[in-house]
DNA sequence: TGTACATCAGTGAACGCGCGTTCACTGATGTAC
DNA sequence: TGTACATCAGTGAACGCGCGTTCACTGATGTAC
């Protein structure tokens, strides 16, 4: 179906696939344009037709990657108030979970967030999301997100992708379901409990 | 004081010195065997008298900071109970804010602890400390610690290292301490309320 | 104190490697008439 | 339907580079007597 001779016909998706492909496989550091090329079945000369260069193409992955996160999150039908937060949160370990090369490419492929201003669009958009679910909480929405998106991506980074280096790491779904279960029901006022 | 001549007098420890200013500047992919040579004044070659290649220099470094950080944990007088996991927390913090050199060699190195034993023992005995502070809580210990060490690392990855790339990332030492203000107390039990 | 010698930390040249990128090119596609 | 031609996606060879690692070596140090 690819592979029909001197054309490739989509080599732009067939490049993305083989950088996801090839960062979960040997990390960010391991991902090489030349390997990319082999595993698209075409020369690394023929990359330059549809991306500026290396970083480009890392780049271009994380930005669909963010893409598909916001994606997720804006599919979080829970309702308002803590179970949306709790839900999104989630959401975030899920799309680890799920994409790991994307999840690589946006955290840990060494793009400069900076100067890609598509990319840092499209981190603010899913970033967004986390922000609006977390207004109207006992506390500064700003600072609510900051602490629920710490929370899941440390658990992410520790125990999912294992940087803990643990035998046996802690299911980490249940974990941080109760952690933001204990952080959630602190944030309500001490006198009346739990969330509302 | 050093470089008096063919004998540089202490290559090792210079050399770990050269690997952290070079993490720092340019990350850990940016660190270079040849490089870390040029800037201790010794040729590349010289650099296997000391250490069996490339990786076993990173992660000799990665060692020495579990070292340091399970020095800095076993500094915390704060008593115990929340106070003191509170105080752990933010020594996390400041252990990565005063040695990102050491910090990243630990967690974006790439060393694979699994296969290193005696970096896992460091690392073990750094997360003990953390998990005795934690016992005592009114909660299982080992996930009150994963709960805090999630929370830590991630308002460090993403705040303090900034790859959450925020213009104006929020300032992480409040921001975490009230983060685990809402946790310890959320994890005291409904009716009785705050931290004993 | 002086000399012989073992030890060993560092040299310097060389290696093979795979990388990202460039260049002039060529083959396939699709549009105009 | 057929032919001429512009477009452009891919080729393949080449480049310069810096890397990690090896090797036989040499110069300095320090110990034995």
């Amino acid at each position: 179906m690819s592979k029909q001779g001197y054309h490739h016909g989509n080599l732009r998706a067939a490049l993305i696939e083989a950088t996801l492909a090839l960062i979960v496989a040997k990390g960010p550091q391991g991902f090489t344009l030349s390997e990319a090329a082999r595993q698209a079945g075409v020369t690394p000369a023929a990359i330059y037709r549809h991306f500026a260069g290396r970083d480009d193409l890392v780049a271009e992955t994380a930005r669909q990657g963010y893409e598909l996160f916001a994606a997720m999150l804006s599919e979080v039908s829970a309702e308002p108030g803590a179970p949306r937060v709790r839900a999104m949160a989630l959401a975030y370990l899920a799309f680890a979970e799920a994409h790991p090369g994307h999840y690589v490419a946006m955290f840990e492929g060494g793009i400069d967030l900076a100067r890609r201003p598509t990319l840092a669009d499209a981190a603010g958009r899913a970033r967004d999301l986390l922000h609006d679910a977390c207004d109207g909480m006992n506390a500064d929405a700003a600072e609510v997100t900051a602490h629920v998106w710490s929370l899941s991506h440390g658990v992410v980074e520790l125990y999912l992708r294992n940087s803990a280096g643990l035998s046996h790491p802690p299911e980490p779904r249940a974990m941080l379901s109760r952690a933001l279960g204990a952080y959630l029901s602190g944030l309500a006022p001490p006198a009346s409990q739990a969330n509302r």
